[in-house]
DNA sequence: GAAACTGGGTTCCAAAAGAGAACCTGTCAA
DNA sequence: TTGACAGGTTCTCTTTTGGAACCCAGTTTC
């Protein structure tokens, strides 16, 4: 299987993956959400190679989750921003993070840190259920075929949630 | 910047990155939440070239995200399964998961929905703040050096959050 | 008791993607 | 007119994939 062919897929993941599912995408975005925008900054700070930098942008911008905004004419200059699109990526680089800090950082503990700005405090994201308000983990979930459900999404039996 | 460097980077998110940053491991987990296990399961239902699968399991296993379990001697099958390590990557998936069904799925709708056991309905993960329980989203957080943080670690200037 | 099958791999080659460095294009300032 | 700056593009070389073939131990089938 290609990657082109991904978006195609039955399945949400996948589709996902097809637009963000690279290394350097996440690194790219992850700078986003700390503000950066210029084709120099993510440069700079990501060590990434020039053309796979300008490609990984032009995808972005292509799949709407960066917007090219010109910030001077002669000569003109743009930088990316996040639409709403990209901000809604949000949920899942938080959790990326998260996962990090707990498991894959030094003694000296998590690089940075994330204050909610509207109860001032050093926070972490928790997942809770649309439905109860309860967390949620792994081992609450049971999937079930949805409206765009093909032959081949669900396993036979489920042994695991 | 090569990818062996990623997880000596500053950075959880790269930490990250150099364990699950690869599109088919992150399939490859995927399967993992639906129950899948075994080394053809994976092969069929992902179409991945068997020596690719063979390595990313492998690294998986060697990060403590998957554990192999003999389900038989003689002669020996090994299975994998999801370590608790690698059951909280579940709110990174579903976000991902998630932004999908939002963006990315077709005119008929999501492919899979998620049932919480606890409460009998179908659901979707929402992130809400671990001190005041409220939603957040992007724009709802600041970031802030925390303890392991190094010189290149945040931007001088913060544009937005 | 030889042939085929199963599960879980490894090996080989060609094609694609990545790294690193050099080069290009407007515009302005010295 | 030389250089700097921002944002790319082009080049070559190495690494990673995709795809298919092969391996191996034990087991069933003919």
């Amino acid at each position: 299987m290609r990657w082109e062919d991904l978006d195609r897929e039955h399945c949400s993941l996948a589709r996902t993956l097809s637009v963000v599912g690279d290394r350097w995408t996440l690194m790219v975005l992850r700078e986003c959400f700390l503000g950066m925008r210029r084709f120099e900054e993510f440069e700079a700070r990501l060590g990434i190679a020039r053309h796979v930098l300008a490609d990984r942008l032009k995808k972005l911008a292509e799949a709407g989750v960066l917007a090219k905004h010109a910030y001077q004419e002669r000569p003109r200059r743009e930088e990316y921003r996040l639409t709403e699109k990209g901000l809604d990526l949000y949920p899942a680089i938080l959790a990326l993070v998260q996962w990090g800090d707990r498991y894959m950082a030094g003694p000296e503990g998590a690089p940075i840190v994330r204050v909610h700005k509207t109860c001032g405090k050093v926070m972490d994201g928790v997942v809770v259920c649309s439905e109860c308000g309860e967390p949620v983990q792994a081992r609450d979930i049971r999937v079930e075929a949805g409206p765009g459900a093909g032959d081949e999404t669900l396993p036979r039996p489920q042994r695991a949630g």
